[in-house]
DNA sequence: AGAATTTACTGAACCGGGTAAGTTGTGGAG
DNA sequence: CTCCACAACTTACCCGGTTCAGTAAATTCT
C-alpha cells in the first residue's frame, strides 16, 4: 500500500504542496474554505505526515527518550517504572509524541545512548530517572543542549528541570506513626545508596530518629527482592531486633514480609512493615502492607508535561510533587 | 552544538557526499584506503547518521513498535511485559534498532496506532502480543504490509510469523504432577478468556482432567491480582473446595496465596498453588511458589530476532519455543 | 597495441515535508 | 483612477542522507 503524501492531497485539492502544508499546520496563508477542503481530503485518504520528512526539515522528531538503567532481572518486577511509563504515555500520546525506550546496563552506556539519539536526531528530549550523586549524565545533557527533565532529586542539575517528591516529609510521617503505635526500635531497608533520593531519605530518617531519641538503623540494599530478604534477615536475627521496618520500595517490603513469616514472626504482631510506593502488590499479599502511597503515573505525567514544555522552549522551574501519603493497612500495629 | 553531517566528512576527506555514504555503509564504490580515511574522520568528529534523513530516503526507520493493551493499573505489576521488553532490547540494541512503545486502552486504538505509525513511517515493524480470537489487528497489518511478529498463539495469522510456547504440554505436566502428589480436586484460575493462549490452556486442562477422570473447574479471570483474589475466594468457599489451584500468571497466584492465608488455610498443607510464569515474585513470597517457568526475556529476544529477519525480507516460519518447565517450590505438597 | 571491462569516484536527482520569497487578485484609501 | 496593503496562494529551495547515471583512469583481455 502506498502512503499518501501532501503531494497527493495537493493534486486532489488542486492547490500546491505549500498550501497543503500551511493548511494542515494551522498556519496563515490559506483561506478558511480551502483549509477545510484540504483537511477533509487529508482525513478521507487517511493522511499522516511522514515523521522522517518532518524531522528532517528542522521540525522536531516528536519523540522523547527514556533509558532504564537497572538489571533486566529487576525491571520485570519493579512496578515503579511501568507506572511511570503509563504516566508518560498518557501525556505524550495526547500530543502524539512517541516514547522511545532503551534498557541499558550502566550509566556510561546511558550517556552513549543519549549521544547517539542526539546525533541521530531521533528524539527531542529525554526523561532522566535515578539521579545519582555527581551524575555523569547531567553535564552531557547540558553540553548537547538536549531538553531533559530529571526525576528524583533534589540535586545539582543546573538549568535542567527537576521533579521530586518530599521524601523527607513522608518518612518523617511514617516514623511518627510507628512511634505513636508504640514502636521504639525502627529499622529501615534502603534502596541503592548512590541515588540522591535514597540519600535524602536516609538523612531525614536519621534526623527524625535522633530528634525522637531513637537509634536509626538503615541497612542499604538495591531495591531487589533478594537483597531485601537478605537485609531483613540480618535485621531480624539480632537479639535486639526491630519491631518495625520501613522499606524503600514495595518489592523489598514483600520480600521482608516473606522472611518474617518464614522465621515464624507474626506480622504485624511481632513485626510491623511499611512499604514505600503503593503498587497493587501491597494490597495483594497477606496481610496487606501499610504503604507510603504516591500516584506514580501522575508523577510520570507531570514529568512528561514538564519535558514537553521544555521542548517548546518554555522556561520551566523545578517542581516538588506532593509527599507520599501514609496508607495504613494490616501490616502495622502496636508491638506486642 | 552542531551535529556533523556527511557533507562535513566529505569536505574534510576531499571527496563527494556519495563516496562518504558508500564508505560508511560498506557498499562497493570506494577504495579500501579511502574507506578507512572516511571512517576515521567519522569516528573522530563523532558522526551519527541523521535517522530522519535515512528514513526519508527510502531506507528503514531502524525502529520497531510495541503496543501494550492492558489497563495502566495492571501493567505496573505485571512482570511479563517488562521481561519481554528486556528481551527485545537485548536483540534490538545490538543492531541499533530503537523500540517505540505505546500504551493503549483497547484493541481498536491499537489498530489506530499501527496505522499512524505506518503512515508516519515511524517504524519498520511491530511486535504483537495478546493474540485474540479473530484478532482485528491481523487483517490491518496484512493490509498495510507492515512486518510483524505475533507472540501468543497458535492462531490464524496468515503470512505473519508467530512465536508461542507449548502451553498444553506445560499444563499437562502441572496437572500430572499434582495428581502424582495425590490431588484429585484441581482448579484453575485463568487469564483473559479472549486470548488465544488462554483458550489453548483451557482446552488442554480440560483434556488432561477428563483423561484422568477429574473434574475440570476453570474460573475465568483477567490476570489482575484483584480478580485473582475474587476467583480464589469463589473456589475456596465451596464445601468441595479444591486442594490445588493452577493460576495463569504469577500475580494472580500471589493474590491467591494471600486469600488462602487470610482464610486460615495452610499452603501447601490445605492448598497447593502453581503459578504460571516464574518472575522473581514467585520466590519472594512465603512459601515460595511452584511455577511453570519460562525464560521470558529469551522469548522476547526470539521474537525480536524473527521480526528483524522479517524486516530484512527473509521468509520466516512459525516458531514454537520450548514449553514452560515445572519448578517445584514450597507451595505444592501432598494434600492433608 | 587497442578494445573491453572494471574500479573509483562525482554530480544530481530524490525522499516528503517546511518555509522564505515571489506572484497574483482584491478591496479600500486618497 | 491610481496606489498600496493584504490575503491567498505558488515557486523554489532546504533538511541530510541514499542511489543511479555518468566519467575518467586503471586494468584485463585478445
Amino acid at each position: 500500500m502506498k502512503r499518501p503524501t501532501i503531494a497527493d492531497i495537493a493534486r486532489r485539492a488542486g492547490v500546491s504542496k505549500g498550501a497543503v502544508s500551511y493548511a494542515l499546520n494551522g498556519q496563515p496563508g490559506v483561506s478558511e474554505a480551502t483549509r477545510q477542503r484540504i483537511v477533509a481530503i487529508a482525513q478521507e485518504i487517511g493522511f499522516n505526515p511522514n515523521s522522517a520528512a518532518r524531522a528532517l526539515s528542522g521540525a522536531s522528531a516528536r519523540a522523547v527518550g527514556l533509558t532504564l538503567c537497572r538489571p533486566a532481572r529487576i525491571l520485570g518486577i519493579e512496578p515503579w517504572f511501568m507506572g511511570l511509563i503509563s504516566g508518560f504515555e498518557a501525556e505524550l500520546s495526547a500530543r502524539s509524541y512517541a516514547l522511545t525506550l532503551q534498557v541499558v546496563a550502566t550509566p556510561e552506556l546511558e550517556v552513549e545512548v543519549y549521544r547517539r539519539w542526539w546525533g541521530e536526531r531521533r528524539i527531542d528530549g529525554v526523561i532522566v530517572t535515578d539521579l545519582r550523586e555527581n551524575d555523569i549524565r547531567i553535564p552531557v545533557l547540558q553540553q548537547l543542549q538536549l531538553p531533559a527533565v530529571v526525576i528524583g532529586g533534589p540535586g545539582e542539575t543546573g538549568n535542567i528541570a527537576q521533579i521530586w517528591s518530599d521524601d523527607a516529609g513522608a518518612i518523617t510521617e511514617a516514623v511518627r506513626y510507628l512511634v505513636a503505635l508504640g514502636h521504639r526500635r525502627i529499622a529501615r531497608v534502603s534502596g541503592l545508596p548512590g541515588l540522591l533520593h535514597t540519600q535524602a531519605r536516609t538523612r531525614a530518617f536519621n534526623d527524625i530518629c535522633t530528634s525522637l531519641g531513637l537509634e536509626a538503623t538503615t541497612v542499604p540494599s538495591d531495591y531487589t527482592g533478594e537483597e531485601g530478604s537478605r537485609a531483613t534477615r540480618r535485621l531480624l536475627i539480632d537479639t535486639e531486633r526491630p519491631t518495625a521496618i520501613i522499606y524503600d520500595n514495595d518489592v523489598m517490603a514483600v520480600a521482608g514480609l516473606a522472611v518474617a513469616q518464614e522465621m515464624g514472626l507474626a506480622v504485624p504482631g511481632d513485626l510491623s512493615i511499611v512499604a514505600w510506593d503503593d503498587s497493587p502488590l501491597c494490597s495483594l499479599v497477606h496481610p496487606p502492607l501499610t504503604a507510603l502511597s504516591r500516584d506514580i503515573a501522575e508523577y510520570g505525567a507531570h514529568a512528561a508535561r514538564e519535558l514537553l514544555a521544555t521542548i517548546d522552549g518554555k522556561q520551566v522551574t523545578n517542581v516538588e510533587a506532593g509527599p507520599a501519603q501514609l496508607t495504613p493497612r494490616g501490616s502495622t500495629a502496636p508491638p506486642r
